[in-house]
DNA sequence: ATCGCAAAAATCGTATACAATAATTGCCGG
DNA sequence: CCGGCAATTATTGTATACGATTTTTGCGAT
């Protein structure tokens, strides 16, 4: 849904206010599509719903962001090793289609949609180790590390991530298990590293502008 | 929800379909709230949804009944040990209770009763671990397992989960990862070797029946 | 008797209307 | 001038109504 991507693009920041009518007016949608997708967003963990005051893009807490990053120590290294032994030719050129994609987005400063192509890499993987309940456990930890990123990140540039991912498309294509569940073991770590673990308190715009800018 | 546990309890078996107006007339609540309901328990693999077809209770295939026990194999037995390294007298007390109950319920002959509540005894051991994220991920695979076990369980005795229930408790007493980490792994392991893993197709009954008797 | 097609019934998807709850505003008293 | 209470407004929760799609049923032809 497009409300999920503008989440992952950062167009609209945790702690804002996702009003049902003014979500429907934006989309052209009655309550009833919008209802569904907030609680679809709220079981993702992207939006909290509190009864009768309405749904909110989430704010992880430092406890939550830990948990994301320990829950993706324990599923990516290994789902990565298993990508590795069953990457195809063709499954390469997919990642290699991503990465570029991402190094544009990057050029044309568009660091949300880099972000989000980012996330996408890590589903990718998951879809060539052929593990699909791991796969849906890993995109809603990237959607909950897309949320706090946008919290508790502290450098601007994600140069080092690309590096990373190309590290990793390279095990896969070598099909080396090792290298692969090592490397996605480091980025996660060095993911991890980058983030301020305080508490922040992020400022919070009007929805429709951020839909419709 | 009800309808949650009705499923856990093998009241409703896979296959089975959930009409919206059915399930509605049985709780005494409108369509609206039965949607809620079955679209949130398809976001955990309970039931699948087709399109102007209606919901269905979940029938997982082979390849993802294999899934959700790899998945619980990456994620339960360092769980396990983290609730081990954390566990105090008091979660001890309350996992001894679940046991407790889980053999009153099989000496009663409730069986589903006591699937349900060896499933709550894996949930536990996150809660103590306190891993909230990885938590709900693991009342997921329970969820879908007690599916599993429906589809493909070979033998009718579950006296085998007691005492593995009981040695866990048991490393857990003693605070002892090392222990607790092996134990659930084994655990696993057997679970998934007491299943048979061949195509069969359950009986469906119906289903005011099953939720009214 | 069986297959195919058409009409009827049932069921789901969406929109809208009404009720319940929370947030806001304005007023009054201190 | 400030704080608290009441009426108003806004927003969500739930039920119901209508349209769309699918499934079933019944009839007729082969």
């Amino acid at each position: 849904m497009r409300l999920t991507e503008a989440v992952h693009e950062h167009r609209v920041l945790p702690g804002m206010k996702l009003s049902e009518d003014e979500v429907g007016d934006v989309f052209g949608v009655s309550r009833t599509i919008v209802r569904q997708a907030l609680r679809a967003m709220a079981h993702e963990g992207l939006v909290t719903i509190e009864r009768n005051r309405g749904a909110f893009v989430a704010k992880p807490s430092v406890k939550e962001a830990r948990e994301v990053f320990e829950a993706r120590a324990l599923l990516e290294p290994q789902t990565a090793r298993a990508a590795a032994e069953r990457a195809t030719p063709e499954d390469v050129q997919i990642l290699e289609a991503h990465i570029t994609e991402e190094h544009r987005a990057l050029a044309e400063g568009k660091a949300g949609l880099a972000l989000k192509l980012s996330g996408s890499f890590h589903i990718e993987i998951a879809r060539i180790a052929d593990q699909r309940t791991i796969e849906a456990f890993i995109q809603q930890l990237v959607s909950r590390s897309s949320l706090v990123i946008a919290l508790y990140w502290q450098r601007r540039n994600a140069l080092c991530e690309s590096h990373a991912h190309h590290a990793l498309l390279d095990a896969l294509r070598r099909n080396d298990p090792d290298a692969a569940e090592d490397l996605m073991k480091g980025h996660l770590v060095d993911l991890l590293s980058q983030l301020n673990l305080r508490e922040t308190q992020g400022s919070v715009a009007s929805l429709r502008e951020a839909l419709l800018g």
